[in-house]
RNA sequence: GGCGGCAUAGCCAAGUGGUAAGGCGACGGAUUGCAAAUCCGUUAUCCCCGGUUCAAGUCCGGGUGCCGCCUCCA
């Protein structure tokens, strides 16, 4: 079975082909740095990650760009309509560019806490003006822009294909529209490529004006194409990035350029939060520090994220957010179990005993991940392998296999623990004290040691075999 | 009003028309010095109403509810 995606252009499920074998070119719409991210714009981040992570599974060369939007987008569009950026700004009393400087450095924190592997770049809309006035002259040489006073649109009827991956249609938008329509603008739906505004702090001087700053789909079409060039694999970005976003970028690429330029778009759909909408306004847009003073790591937040289908809502609550943690944590002990049998410690008396299951998991993950990159479907293998040892039907050699197996699944879904601990000698030596005081039937002792290595995070088993531990989540 | 998505057990969540994966939790039993872990067992008329079919969670029609977009929120 080979890797199939969802392609929201077409609306369907598609072989994935790169358009040069071997290599994979994905563009990630980013975040606007005036706030720090949360856990719905994570989940959109992750996904990006796993799919990056998966490409490389399956021996694909990614090259991946992310972008950073560090210029101000208009809180709506009306003449006196505020930038975000200039917004907080105000709200902190620093200027915008410390605004979004701050919140990029926190954003690469978190991105780094949640194991996310770094892109090949992750270009700022500041510093790519020159590129974005390219194709903005480009296109008003060819006619599918106009400039009025210190604005430049984009003239949305010169593209007949406007529309086709959102599924609007521009009367439609019309009879929808609830913002007062530019008196400047030939038509309602045609959009900004270049503003003008002497009151805007972020500017640059062009021939349109002194004032000016870019509009806010320019910037991915400018930096997808210098990064990555004119025509790309995959396309991401949040459900809410189709329309208009996305759409628009089709607009000004196409028309630009003269060629397809995604081949494949592929949304993630938005996070709820108990159940119905994440808003600032319900205080639920909960950041990594807000998780960790629920008592989670970013581990643990990665697979809660992650676990489920990247297009269907998943609903996240604390409830949901301790399952993750309980069922990481037996993932975490799959791998201790199999790295015992692969010593011989216990298991399968042959050592090829097995070997079939872990063929049938790695079918059950690979088979899973195929399917449009769907983990639900595909951490029943892991799961099977958990059951395949703990039930003895594994041999030595076939948990060798399947720690290789594992220690690559990982490699993908980037949350469970592989690397074997080894434990202070302080804490050794308390295991050993215990195991004397419970030898000597002195349980008060051996129990208050047990306690007290509880309080270390250090969770004891005795089996038939001897005493064994493993590190509380 | 227009466009799109979703609805499966207490919770999370798969499901390719052929008789409901997996996880978390709960309950009963075994095991244990007590626990923990583990083992055995129990825990779903698939939102509602019609229809197509030998057969529907899956297809079709109509509801209901939730989510997103409709000019700058992942």
């Amino acid at each position: 079975m080979s890797f199939s995606v969802f392609n929201s252009m077409t609306r369907s499920v598609e072989p994935f082909v790169p358009l040069e074998p071997g290599v994979v070119r994905m563009y990630n719409c980013g975040p606007t740095v005036y706030n720090r991210p949360h856990v719905g714009n994570y989940r959109a981040f992750l996904f990006a990650d796993t799919l990056r992570r998966w490409l490389e599974y399956l021996g694909l060369r990614v090259e991946q760009v992310m972008n950073i939007t560090d210029v101000g987008h208009l809180t709506d569009d009306a003449d006196e309509g505020e930038d975000k950026l200039e917004k907080q700004a105000r709200r902190e009393k620093l200027d915008p560019w410390q605004i979004s400087r701050k919140v990029t450095e926190q954003f690469f924190a978190d991105l780094a806490a949640l194991g996310v592997r770094q892109a090949k770049a992750y270009p700022k809309a500041s510093e790519h003006i020159p590129e974005m006035l390219e194709i903005i002259e480009g296109l008003l040489a060819k006619g599918h822009a106009y400039a009025v006073g210190g604005n430049v649109y984009f003239d949305v009827k010169s593209f007949p294909r406007y529309g086709r991956l959102s599924g609007n249609r521009v009367e439609e938008l019309e009879a929808g529209a609830r913002i007062a329509v530019r008196e400047d603008k030939r038509n309602p739906e045609d959009f900004a490529l270049w503003k003008s505004d002497p009151a805007h702090l972020m500017k640059w001087a062009t021939r349109f004006g002194p004032d000016g700053f870019p509009g806010w789909h320019i910037e991915c079409s400018a930096m997808s194409r210098k990064h990555l060039g004119e025509r790309l694999d995959i396309h991401t970005g949040g459900e809410d990035n189709i329309f208009p976003h996305h759409e628009c970028e089709i607009a000004q690429s196409e028309s630009f350029s003269g060629k397809p330029f995604a081949t494949y778009w592929m949304h993630s759909k938005f996070l709820q939060v108990d159940g119905g909408k994440m808003s600032k306004s319900l205080g639920n847009t909960y950041t990594l520090d807000d998780v960790a003073a629920k008592g989670f790591n970013a581990r643990q937040l990665r697979f809660a994220l992650i676990r489920g289908h990247y297009r269907a809502p998943l609903n996240f609550t604390w409830e949901s957010m301790k399952d993750a943690a309980s069922s990481l944590e037996n993932l975490d002990d799959l791998v201790v179990r199999l790295r015992r049998v692969a010593k011989g410690q216990e298991g399968a008396g042959q050592p090829q005993a097995g070997l079939e299951l872990v063929q049938a998991a790695r079918k059950t993950f690979e088979d899973g991940m195929n399917d449009d990159l769907n983990v639900s479907r595909a951490l029943p293998g892991l799961m099977a392998l958990r059951a395949a040892a703990l039930e003895g039907r594994l041999g030595s050699a076939a948990a060798l296999d399947a720690l290789e197996f594992v220690r690559r699944a990982n490699e993908v879904l980037g949350v469970i623990q592989v690397d074997e601990e080894l434990l202070p000698a302080a804490i050794e030596a308390l295991i050993a004290a215990r195991q004397a005081a419970r030898k000597a039937k002195d349980f008060k002792e051996s129990d208050r040691i047990r306690d007290e290595l509880l309080a270390k995070g250090i969770v004891l088993e005795d089996t038939p075999k001897g005493v064994v531990w493993r590190r509380k989540a």
